[in-house]
Formats: structure tokens, C-alpha cells, sequence
DNA sequence: GCCAACGTTGGC
DNA sequence: GCCAACGTTGGC
């Protein structure tokens, strides 16, 4: 069971929203790093929902409602070439207590997740043990 | 195949 | 609003 952080900027799709919708497809992903780890996701795995640009911080938990297929948001061009994938995304519940990037950078043990390491990447894995930590300091009370 | 120019993301 | 990081594009 891998589990996953993924970054949406709440201007353009939030937390708020994904809790509303419950199950939502998680689209427009446009890099092919990005790409192959929503490929590698599998139903029933969870991932942080980050707030990026605003708030800048871990707020919820999500889990993968459908495997990868394709991004039915693409522009497949005049041949039809489908070249990205989406998932879809359940909403499992919020963090108790959000976790900011600033209490991630400030975290001994947390400097080299791909969240700091990689700051521009969209979706990426989370380790164990990274996980583990992050959900004791969100509060967060299930796997 | 290299590399400069350019665009996008995201933190500050 | 600025800038660093970095992916993509296009000329050669």
C-alpha cells in the first residue's frame, strides 16, 4: 500500500469542494513525473490533499476511488493521441489540526520529502514513515 | 543532440 | 510582484 501527497492551489479546486463532491476525478495533471504516479495509484490508497499558493497546507485525506484512466480534460489534437491520465479522488475526512509547510520545513525528519525537495511536482509518493509522521502532527486518527 | 529562450509553478 | 526551479520548445 503506497500512499500520496497531491497539491491543488483552492482557487482553482479546494478541499471544500472535494468534500462537497465526495468523489471527484482528479484531472489536468501535465507532467509526465506527475503522470506516472497516478498511474501507479491503486483504489483504496490514500493521499494528503495539499493547498497550494494559499493556505500552504496539508488539510485533508484523501483515497483513490477509480485507478488510472484517461484525462478525459485533455486536448488529444486532431489525431486523438491521449497522452495523461486521471484518478478519482474520495474524500475520507479533514485534519484535525492542518499541517503547514512552514511546521514541515521546520520538522527534523521531514527535509527530505518530495514536497520540499521537489516543490514544483503535483503528485508524489509519501513514505511510511513520513506518512506516519505527518498524520500524528495533523492529529489525523486512522492509517 | 545541444542549448538558449520561454512558460509555468509555487514559495516568499 | 518577484524570483528560483525546472519543464518544454525550437533553432541550429
Amino acid at each position: 500500500m503506497a500512499q500520496w501527497l497531491v497539491k491543488s492551489e483552492p482557487d482553482a479546486f479546494s478541499w471544500q469542494q472535494q468534500v462537497e463532491n465526495g468523489v471527484e476525478p482528479w484531472t489536468g495533471v501535465r507532467n509526465a513525473q506527475a503522470a506516472k504516479f497516478l498511474r501507479a495509484m491503486a483504489v483504496g490508497e490514500r493521499a494528503f490533499f495539499y493547498h497550494s499558493n494559499i493556505g500552504k497546507e496539508i488539510v485533508g485525506v484523501v483515497e483513490v476511488a477509480r485507478a488510472a484512466y484517461p484525462d478525459p480534460t485533455e486536448d488529444t489534437g486532431p489525431k486523438g493521441i491521449q497522452r495523461w491520465a486521471c484518478v478519482d479522488m474520495r474524500a475520507v475526512g479533514p485534519m484535525p489540526r492542518p499541517v503547514t509547510l512552514a511546521t514541515i520545513k521546520a520538522t527534523p525528519g521531514l527535509e527530505e520529502i518530495g514536497l520540499i525537495r521537489q516543490s514544483r511536482l503535483s503528485v508524489m509518493p509519501v513514505s511510511d514513515a513520513h506518512w506516519a509522521m505527518l498524520c500524528e502532527m495533523g492529529g489525523w486518527p486512522g492509517r
